[in-house]
DNA sequence: CGGTTTTGACCCGCGC
DNA sequence: GCGCGGGTCAAAACCG
C-alpha cells in the first residue's frame, strides 16, 4: 500500500520547492481562524451548490502560486483526494493516493445505501471467523479524501463522532496511524489519522466513504447556515468535504488531479484543493465536479 | 454503566 | 510459499 498513499514524503516530491514550500502553505493557515467547526460538517452538505463558492468573498492571495506549481499527472483510477480541513490550526495540504489497480478493502458503501450494513457486517465476520469463502469479487475501495492539516492535535474536530478502532505503526514514520469509524449506526465512513513524519506539525487525515446522516453540528440550523455560506468545500464524487482552512489537494504523479482554490473559511482563510481521479468509471468526474462546482477563476487544472 | 480507547492478534493482498 | 505491511477485530481497560 505504499503506493496508495504517498504520505508526506512523496507528497513533497510532487511539490518541488518551486514556488512554494510546505511551510509556506502552512503559514497561510496560521492566520485562519481555528473554527471549532470542522470540515466534516461540510461533508454533510452533499448537495452543495456552486453558488457557495460565490458566497465566499475571501480573496485568494498567495495561494495561487502553489497551484501553478503543481505538476500534472496522468489520470488513473485513484480514489483519493486530499483536502485540508480547518480545525484547530488550520492549514493543510492534502495529497491523494490511490488504491492502484486493485482495490480491495470494503465493498462499496455507496451502492448499498443502507443495506450495505449487513453486507459489510457479514463480510467482516466471515473474515474474522474463518473466512471460509472469500467473495471472488474484489472489494471496491471507495474514494478517499486526504487532508493534510497543520495541527497540534491528531484528531481534528469535524462535527461527527468517531470511534477509534485501531492504531498501527506507520512504516518510515515515528508516528502511528489511527483508524476511526463514524459512530453513527449505518454510517460506514472511516477515517485514518496520522502525523506526517517529515513535518510533525502536520496531520494527515484520510476520509473514506460518505456519511449517511447529518452531522451533529449541522443539526443546529444557524450554525449549519453559517457553515454553508462561509465555508469552502470540496467534492470528490462520493463524498463532499468542506474544508475550512487552507487546503491543498494533490495526487501522486501517476494520478491526475486538479487544483482548486476556494475562498477562505469564515472569510479569512483560503483553501486550495485538488481532486484526484476517482474510480475507473468516473475518471474525469472529480475534475469535472470541481469545475462544475467551482468557478473557473478559482479552479486550476494542470495538464 | 455505557461508550470510547487501547492493544495484540488476525486477516489479506502483494512482492519477492 | 513466505514475509511484510496495511487494515480490522474484539476483549480488556479506561473514562465521564
Amino acid at each position: 500500500m505504499e503506493d496508495s498513499i504517498p504520505s508526506l514524503s512523496s507528497f513533497l516530491d510532487y511539490y518541488p520547492a518551486s514556488n512554494y514550500s510546505l511551510s509556506e502553505l502552512m503559514d497561510y493557515s496560521a492566520e485562519g481562524e481555528k473554527s471549532s467547526i470542522g470540515f466534516m460538517e461540510l461533508l454533510n452538505m452533499q448537495d452543495f451548490e456552486p453558488s457557495v463558492l460565490d458566497m465566499l468573498h475571501v480573496p485568494v492571495p498567495s495561494v495561487e502560486p502553489l497551484i501553478q506549481t503543481q505538476t500534472s499527472t496522468v489520470f488513473q483510477e485513484s480514489s483519493e483526494v486530499v483536502n485540508t480541513p480547518a480545525t484547530p490550526n488550520s492549514s493543510s495540504i492534502s495529497s491523494e493516493s490511490s488504491g492502484g489497480p486493485n482495490d480491495e478493502q470494503n465493498k462499496e458503501v455507496l451502492d448499498g445505501d443502507g443495506e450495505e450494513e449487513d453486507e459489510e457486517e457479514q463480510h467482516k465476520k466471515t473474515k474474522k471467523q474463518l473466512k471460509p469463502k472469500k467473495t471472488s469479487q474484489k472489494r471496491q475501495r471507495e474514494p478517499r479524501f486526504a487532508f493534510m492539516t497543520k495541527s497540534e492535535v491528531d484528531h481534528l474536530e469535524d462535527g461527527y463522532r468517531w470511534r477509534k478502532y485501531g492504531q498501527k505503526a506507520v512504516k518510515n514514520s515515528a508516528f502511528p496511524r489511527s483508524y476511526y469509524r463514524c459512530t453513527t449506526a449505518s454510517c460506514n465512513v472511516k477515517k485514518r489519522v496520522e502525523r506526517s513524519y517529515s513535518d510533525p506539525s502536520t496531520v494527515v487525515t484520510t476520509y473514506e466513504g460518505q456519511h449517511t446522516h447529518p452531522s451533529p453540528v449541522m443539526a443546529r440550523p444557524s450554525l449549519a447556515a453559517t457553515l454553508a455560506s462561509s465555508s469552502a468545500f470540496f467534492s470528490g464524487g462520493a463524498a463532499t468535504f468542506l474544508p475550512s482552512a487552507q487546503t491543498v489537494l494533490s495526487s501522486p504523479s501517476h494520478y491526475n488531479y486538479s487544483t482548486v482554490v476556494n475562498g477562505g473559511f469564515m472569510g479569512s482563510t483560503n483553501i486550495i484543493s485538488a481532486a484526484a481521479g476517482l474510480r475507473s468509471s468516473t475518471l474525469l468526474t472529480d475534475i469535472g465536479l470541481l469545475q462544475d462546482i467551482l468557478p473557473p477563476s478559482i479552479v486550476r487544472k494542470e495538464e
